[in-house]
DNA sequence: TCGCAGGTGGTCG
DNA sequence: CGACCACCTGCG
């Protein structure tokens, strides 16, 4: 039973911008400009009206609140931010001023991420799809569209790598199982030890602290970021320590939240 | 055609 | 350790 939920006075939210900023892969732009997606098995449309923002779909009130991050004050981040670094921030918050750090399933997004490595974001789109349409638990129907859910740790860990020749995963479909099996290992505490599954790195790690765990101060450094700490900071490319190191030191406990607004400014800009 | 795309693991020196 | 390099796949 699909329902409507209207949040009134939202602020610092873009839908674009929190969707599109290479977070998560399963939400889709409508041609009215609203979202169409799927969160931990709950399938629901987006859309923002001025400051008001309506959902329409599965789940609850709460779980959509929590999912988005609104209770989190992110003016006062920002402020924060421009306070902490005021030759680039501020242009660059102007810039993506409404991204949001989604509140993601740590599974899904051990998942996604494992699957982004060495991936461009339309193939790790469909490898995603492809992934909970053929092994992911229904989730209903919702919009002429049948729904599914990124398959559970339970399941990928009873596949072998042939079993997920039609995901077209690559290399990636070993250390997608190797890390579920890893998963069932480990009880609760310890899988938020997220940089010792099969196929995580340090870049993948950091994405899957940010998005899966929502540790604001976690910083993932791929070529994009190279590029812009080059181009904002003067690191040379290979100087990942030194972009460690300043993103730690400069932006502290949010320099993730600083990666994605430096993330969307540098992608604005070379447009 | 071939390099490259939001990297990692393995192997050298 | 740090520098290479292979690796699935699809697109330009």
């Amino acid at each position: 039973m699909t329902e409507t939920f209207v949040f009134e006075n939202i602020r610092d939210l873009d839908l674009k911008q929190t969707f599109e900023c290479g977070q998560c892969f399963r939400w889709n732009e409508e041609r009215d400009g609203s979202y169409t997606g799927i969160a931990q098995g709950y399938p629901a449309n987006m859309k923002l009206e001025g400051d008001r923002l309506i959902i329409e779909g599965y789940g609850t009130r709460e779980f959509w609140a929590e999912y988005l991050d609104l209770d989190r004050d992110y003016c006062e981040i920002q402020a924060i931010l421009a306070a902490k670094e005021p030759e680039v921030m501020p242009e660059a918050m102007a810039c993506g001023s409404g991204i949001r750090i989604l509140c993601q399933d740590l599974w899904e997004t051990v998942v996604d991420f494992i699957i982004s490595q060495n991936n461009n974001i339309p193939r790790i789109k469909g490898c995603i799809e492809r992934l909970a349409e053929a092994h992911g638990e229904y989730a209903g129907e919702f919009r002429d569209k049948s729904w599914y859910r990124v398959p559970t740790a339970e399941k990928l860990a009873s596949l072998e790598p042939e079993d997920l020749a039609e995901v077209r995963l690559g290399y990636r479909d070993k250390y997608l199982i190797e890390t579920a099996r890893q998963w069932l290992a480990k009880d609760e505490d310890s899988r938020c030890d997220v940089g010792c599954f099969t196929g995580v790195g340090p870049k993948v790690e950091s994405c899957i602290r940010l998005f899966g765990l929502h540790e604001l101060d976690a910083f993932p450094i791929d070529v994009w970021v190279k590029r812009l700490m080059n181009r904002f900071y003067g690191f040379e490319e290979k100087d990942k320590a030194g972009m460690d190191a300043f993103a730690n030191d400069v932006f502290g406990e949010y320099a993730g939240l600083a990666q994605q607004y430096l993330f969307y400014y540098i992608r604005c800009l070379e447009k």
